[in-house]
DNA sequence: CTGAAAGCGCTTACAG
DNA sequence: CTGAAAGCGCTTACAG
């Protein structure tokens, strides 16, 4: 009688629990416990009048008092960028698949490429105690985690790797990538190539800074200190710094873009530029080959760096613990078109 | 003495409580309660003492447990079709961002397009307790929510409508951004139109058929039904589609394409294709401008989408319990080239 | 086969 | 200003 006055006064946004569902069949917590969790030792009868118990409240267990009591929340948490970057959509995809896979659910969060949003957002995920993390860093310094990591808290590092911490970390080869770009224009004839990246600080831009110096000085070409600009990928910047190096008495034959929206940015100026110019940018994307001419680029494997880090998460979470890895995810240039355009004459 | 035994001694994986700072601090739990949520009434002596404790024991506040006292999860569940569409990646930002700005958390999850799989996590969700629920719906049939909504998770979907249950639904405006087009398409000359969009269960393809049908029907032209393709939206499903449409003695001579991934299959094709023909997509993307020609689409705004069905979504969190809406986000018919091309002579 | 008691780590409602 | 007790909704460890 009350247990149905209780089940049909119930406010808005009050749900039944076990208590209820036990008082209604006439049985002990435990016992509700049981038929939820689908444990033996429940006879029939006993366990039809629970269903009916449960069906009648619309009884649902609450998960966030059961990961109280069982220590692991089957969550992880994802810190990227931008959700809103096409580059990480695959990769974002690969950690979720992995996640399901082992029963767990996604945490998402953007850092917007800061470091302080980054960080109180880590922190969030921790306080909230996600078994572990995948974190594209904004950052460049991560011993805030290291209590975390301590105290259990799987996690691994993606695209860029962990600043003054020692942690599993798998990134695509910038270095290796940046070289292939760079060499392939050599290759075409060109020793005036420009480069434009991202921000110093994030380390994809830095090796992949470093990839073109090294292709240059191995092809015994100088390197002309306007011909490299980084900073943030707004259209903006890129466009100045493009226009800038296409200008002059001396300008660059070659561009070589650091990332996909540097990319998007350098093919607009160049469409409306009067003299060809060679185009490689790092990333691959849609339409790069319906685009006139089509976009040669250095393709990452995003979806594969997502799931390598996933399922190193949760190696981890299974218990292994050797040493922090740092695994690297091969790049592939796609020739296209864009790449192969020889240098104008001057 | 033995609180930093416990303290050293801990193993991995278990972290201090409010209980062990209490005892280090020589406070009781509630002192430490108050210390930690920065409420008023303690002496910064006593204060003082809780933080070393604190930082002495790398104590972060569990708020899993908070949450099971409190009732708000302040977390709330995001639920597509495909985390790496990237149709999806402004939308998934949107919620993010409004969600973070009410300091909650973005669980995000893939359904796949499988009615079954969007059920399994969004009672995952539920039971997880989120606060509320933005659904881009795979099912046609969400009746399994109404004990869940009832309970008090609030519920929006977005881009799609509810199947089968009342609740506050934000979409484009379907059938007139695919009236435009296809007006569009007929003003400048073509009489033979071809429509290939999503499996006819998808309430969008639905709807951009009845604005395609519409539109031809107000410019007194036949529809042959040879004219209109809809299904999976594959590269192989589209490209034989859009094969059949242009070949015969009587093709089309121009394209409407259903969305985002059929227009870049018909792309395909047509940069393939001898004879010219005008092509309109549904949703716009990046570097549309760039191919040649460039593409004429009715864009979608997708941020818009789904900052408006967040904001909606903490407006019923903070109790506004008027009857469900239906919001309905304008398109924008972007003339670029391709839907500016004149029918073929024949 | 079944269930009462204790406890997960916090907050709430009170009492001092 | 401070803290002991009860309780959020479950599971664990036991006892019958």
């Amino acid at each position: 009688m009350s247990d149905t006055a209780r089940g049909t006064s119930r406010r808005y946004g009050t749900r039944p629990t076990m208590k209820d569902v036990a008082a209604r069949a006439g049985v002990g917590l435990k016992t509700v416990s049981r038929v939820v969790n689908g444990e033996p030792g429940v006879t029939p009868d006993t366990e039809r009048r629970v269903q009916e118990a449960i069906t009648a409240l619309g009884f649902r267990r609450n998960d966030s008092a059961r990961i109280l009591r069982k220590g692991r929340t089957a969550s992880i948490g994802l810190v990227l960028e931008d959700l809103a970057d096409p580059f990480y959509g695959p990769l974002n995809r690969a950690v979720e698949e992995v996640a399901r896979s082992h029963g767990a659910l996604l945490i998402n969060g953007s850092s917007a490429e800061d470091p302080a949003r980054e960080q109180e957002l880590v922190l969030a995920l921790c306080a909230r105690r996600v078994d572990g993390l995948v974190i594209i860093p904004a950052a460049d310094d991560h011993r805030y985690l290291a209590p975390e990591i301590a105290a259990g808290i799987a996690t691994v590092f993606v695209d860029r790797p962990a600043g003054r911490i020692d942690a599993d970390v798998v990134l695509s080869d910038s270095f290796g990538g940046a070289q292939d770009a760079v060499a392939h224009l050599i290759a075409h004839g060109h020793r005036r190539i420009g480069f434009i990246g991202d921000q110093p600080r994030i380390h994809t831009a830095h090796e992949r800074l470093r990839g073109y110096r090294t292709a240059m000085v191995a092809a015994g070409l100088p390197v002309d200190e306007s011909w490299v600009s980084l900073g943030p990928t707004a259209p903006e910047r890129v466009r100045s710094a493009a226009t800038t190096m296409l200008a002059g008495p001396q300008p660059v034959t070659a561009l070589f873009a650091g990332n996909n929206r540097v990319t998007v940015t350098a093919v607009r100026v160049l469409a409306d530029h009067p003299r060809p110019v060679a185009l490689v940018g790092f990333d691959d994307f849609e339409l790069a080959d319906l685009v006139n001419p089509a976009i040669t680029v250095v393709a990452q494997d995003a979806a594969r760096l997502g799931r390598t880090a996933a399922q190193l998460l949760f190696r981890r979470l299974d218990g292994a613990d050797d040493a922090p890895r740092r695994m690297e995810i091969p790049t592939r240039l796609i020739p296209r078109g864009s790449g192969e355009i020889p240098p104008a004459e001057s």
